[in-house]
DNA sequence: GATGAATGAGCTTTCATTCAT
DNA sequence: GATGAATGAAAGCTCATTCAT
């Protein structure tokens, strides 16, 4: 009955009777972290932009880190179950990567407030919050090295690579490239390119048949 | 060998008067942002392990953040100087990226406290900082797509590749792995791993010759 | 026999419709404050405690103070009936301020939590309730002045002795005692130790007679 | 150097080159603890109080609590060491404690502003602060039950007395009589006749010689 | 130049109280 | 009457920066 009005919103799958404000919350979060970053970042901010009290924050999340902490495992669940049912419908391994690569760069580009926040602050907060860890951002890599494991096990993919570095380096490319795009204003073409390229480097290499290596 | 040219100081090359303090500065900035990261670092921390005052500090510093920004100068500087010096030594500019892999993970595994303010707080820089934008941290990217072009010109790299995609691609990549070796205690095969795996992927990709892609 | 008069419900006499509510947040009042202290106790722990909401404390007390002023007023007169009525049976006045002393002692040992209250909070409201300031107290100490004055009217107590520093000093050592008691864990025989022995130090003083002061 | 003037100006012992802000602090303290109560005090209030910057008396003090430890520890010891020296003076026990009284009610009334929080925030803290509990409040109601036992010893105070209660009540009258003039405005008699009083009562009890009890 | 005590703005968080349901 | 989610003022404390010595 609350939530009737939710449908598409926002990210996240907020439950119980508190989802409506819960969910402001962690929007309100999102766009703040994204415009000053966790540290500068105000509580006092996150709530205007939520349009309820200061005090309120408190009874949603016990603290300004669980905001973080809470945006990282919401949006990463919703990017996840997203991503995964898009590679469904793809064939191969090879090109389930090509797709994952693609969707990975889209899907910022349509929230690039979380962009932001999830390329700063899951650096900062891996390194601080090793009590946490964010279990589900370590879900989303190993979606790359298992379908690594899948195309070796099928011949397409060489044996020769480590799925566990695989998946780091691709994510660190494209983590590298979607912030970029997301510092610079470089509009969708962008996007477009380096997808492009990022299948093109990480599938084929950069360096021309034949040429000794 | 690595350390030759460094004298016994420490990374970059203060001059004038003040070098032995302000040096100082720079390098228990290094350590209590790696330890700390850059808003939980205490101004007099970082004078406490320099063995100066507080407010010494603000003799060869405006402030806090102008610590950060001159320990991303000076290192990068060092950094850049070295790189361009081995890769002198290379014969091909295929190699030359071989060699320049092999040596960001190096030189980061050898200076871990400088890797982790690197890898975390260049990011929180680059997006707040947007005034002072490290002019140093683009040279050192460009030693990357100089050598793309390069190849390209010599007909070893393929011409559909961008230098400019591919320079933060593979940025991205290092940056991903040496963060992962610096938080995780892998030891120093992972970094052996970690170079060899990334030459492979960025030369000549994953799918095995013959696969369409 | 203690009890006898007070029904099932417990102290105070709580009239009218509310009754019910009203003395069950009297008695929460009453276990909170004396675990937290009035400054600690949290309105919503005395809500839980009494079984109500939150909000409902507001349509029986106006504030958290009245809560606590309502408490005194209501522990003091029932204390003070109980009290008057057992003086009666004492045949003289100075037996009747040996019963004070041990009934004192005795009533706050069977409420200890409510003897907290009375010992600590008194004091700091006292302080800064003077708009307030408990008539029941003050009509409790004259209980004691009044025994003296009657005492050195029928010529059984020296009529040097000024009641109105009388009743406080009693009073002091009284609650300095069962304070003392409620803080540590003596058990009972120490409230008949210091009943016996305040009673001797009252009425006959500690000097031996012979001895010059 | 830097305390040539400080004499007798103020209660307490501090040394070291903070000596003259810390007192400062400490007496705003005071002033502001007995005004308004320990935990209406605020911390800026107090800082205005003693002329310094808030931040100033966290240099000084770990927090708000400290501030009222050092209160008690440094007063008690002031109250302490005035006490004893006094004491020194008088030939017999009985006399002693005669002198006691009468000391302890002058030195608080002397530091009416001390008189306060003693009496109103020993007690809370009595109960709250568990771990810590004032050695020297202790310390000071033992030099009763020490008088006790050498009079009991020399044959000067019956044996029947208990010295750790009649410490606990003695302290417990005088305490309520300091508080009483404190909130009244009795002027300077009331503290005569108080300590006249309670010597006759203490010493010799109030029940006329001959008459049974 | 070097010091480090002092500053005070500004933050997170708490909790008594209200009021729409 | 009863509820309890929401409010928002207020306070303790931190720490980058200054400046008298």
């Amino acid at each position: 009955m609350k939530n009737e009005a939710r449908g598409a919103r926002s990210l996240g799958d907020p439950e119980g009777p508190h989802a409506d404000k819960y969910q402001r919350i962690l929007d309100a979060g999102i766009k703040v972290f994204a415009r000053k970053g966790f540290h500068n970042a105000r509580v006092s901010e996150i709530a205007a932009e939520a349009g309820v009290a200061d005090g309120t924050i408190y009874i949603y999340f016990k603290n300004k880190d669980e905001i973080l902490i809470k945006v990282f495992e919401e949006s990463l669940g919703w990017i996840i179950s997203r991503v995964k049912k898009e590679l469904d419908q793809e064939p191969d391994p090879v090109r389930k990567i090509k797709r994952f690569i693609w969707m990975h760069l889209e899907l910022l580009e349509e929230n690039q407030a979380l962009a932001e926040v999830l390329q700063v602050e899951l650096r900062q907060s891996n390194k601080f919050m090793k009590e946490y860890l964010p279990a589900r951002w370590l879900e989303y890599l190993d979606i790359i090295s298992e379908l690594v494991k899948e195309g070796q096990r099928q011949g397409m993919i060489t044996p020769e690579i480590s799925p566990g570095i695989f998946k780091r380096a691709l994510f660190g490319a494209l983590d590298e490239l979607s912030l970029n795009w997301v510092l610079t204003n470089k509009g969708k073409s962008y996007i477009k390119s380096s997808a492009e390229q990022l299948c093109a480097i990480f599938l084929k290499g950069i360096v021309k048949p034949g040429i000794e290596v």
